[in-house]
DNA sequence: AATAACTTTTGACCTGGATCAAAAAATCAT
DNA sequence: ATGATTTTTTGATCCAGGTCAAAAGTTATT
């Protein structure tokens, strides 16, 4: 992959870890760059999943079917990881869905780079770690606003967590990740 | 610490990575073994994270405040950790409690000790982020059910999660960890 | 054992949000 | 552009589970 196209996804790890000229070459060989443009099944429940994606511009959407309706797990944008993590890990099949909500551009790594760079690279093992961290912090925060609080602050809260994306997502999708109806949601929009 | 106390713990950390003759004498050197009785208050809110605790033997709550009620987290029984996460990891204050249901039996290891064995032994990022992936499972389950689920079904889902723990825990911490009341929980346990 | 301090159960009532239905608005395809 | 399909809004009704209150059962303290 040329390598002027890393910058953003160099300066991410660097976040948590440094990155030694070697392991950047390593990681800017092992990455290929993908388009997807909007609507596009990514990831599918039928297949295992062999690719993360990190992105770079657009948005991404993981959800799962349940009595034949989409339900969304959680939506992904710039410079974020996506993909159906147990699938991927445990190289088996799970319940997750990917697509792409708008034109989308990815750095993707397929399994056996990924394997390689951890069992190569300790400093990826602490990469990951520390950003699985970071999102496990969120997932918390998620589970308290979702007991105890009304339809409305779990609305207003997704505005929060999601604050420059919530307006490029359909009522449908949210209502289904918040676990409210379209309806309920629609009326709150509504009210002020 | 004893090295004949380590085997279940080991064990624990030998489903994830292979544990070196040197590691193990390591973390047996490291670890403290701590008793606490039934209700004690192990790590307060109000204090930052330093002690990581791998339960041997009992049962733990992290919970928090909201409202001067106290709503659990979770629960953390046999063969877990316990800690504060944000608080550990980043040396800053966070909203959790950590107290002892039962009498406790743990390992314990407190985050300059962490620190170590993570920046020497590359191995035992391995091991945190492969554990971390099986706890991520468990709150994306954890999610789903509490979307789109009655309280009798989020219930059921406590019960299955928690299967051998859920008779050892009180009504009103069982319905604050669901995020339904404890009366509705009564009649849910009444009816059959 | 008696008292106090929680915890759980039971009852009566009320409300937020679900469900069902259909109109209005937006987006897509030819 | 024009009709077709999908998405969002609005309305009417209903019920799961919340709230408030008080009784019954348990556990801890002297």
């Amino acid at each position: 992959m040329a390598i002027e196209q890393t910058e953003e996804i160099f300066r991410h790890f660097e976040k948590y870890i440094k990155l030694s000229p070697i392991l950047k070459n390593e990681l800017a060989t092992r990455m290929v760059f993908k388009s997807f443009k909007k609507g596009k099944l990514i990831h599918s429940a039928d297949t295992i999943c062999t690719k993360s994606y990190f992105i770079q511009k657009g948005l991404l959407r993981i959800y799962f079917i349940k009595d034949g309706k989409e339900i969304t797990e959680y939506f992904s944008a710039e410079n974020e990881w996506v993909n159906s993590p147990r699938s991927l890990m445990q190289q088996k099949l799970d319940i997750y869905y990917i697509d792409s909500l708008e034109p989308t551009d990815c750095f993707c790594l397929n399994v056996r780079d990924l394997v390689f760079l951890f069992d190569n690279f300790p400093e990826m093992e602490r990469y990951a770690r520390l950003s699985m961290g970071t999102a496990f912090g969120h997932f918390m925060e998620r589970i308290t606003s979702m007991r105890f609080t009304t339809a409305k602050e779990k609305y207003q809260h997704f505005c929060e967590t999601y604050h420059d994306i919530h307006h490029r997502i359909s009522l449908g999708m949210v209502s289904s990740y918040l676990g409210i109806t379209q309806e309920t949601l629609s009326r709150i929009r509504a009210e002020k």
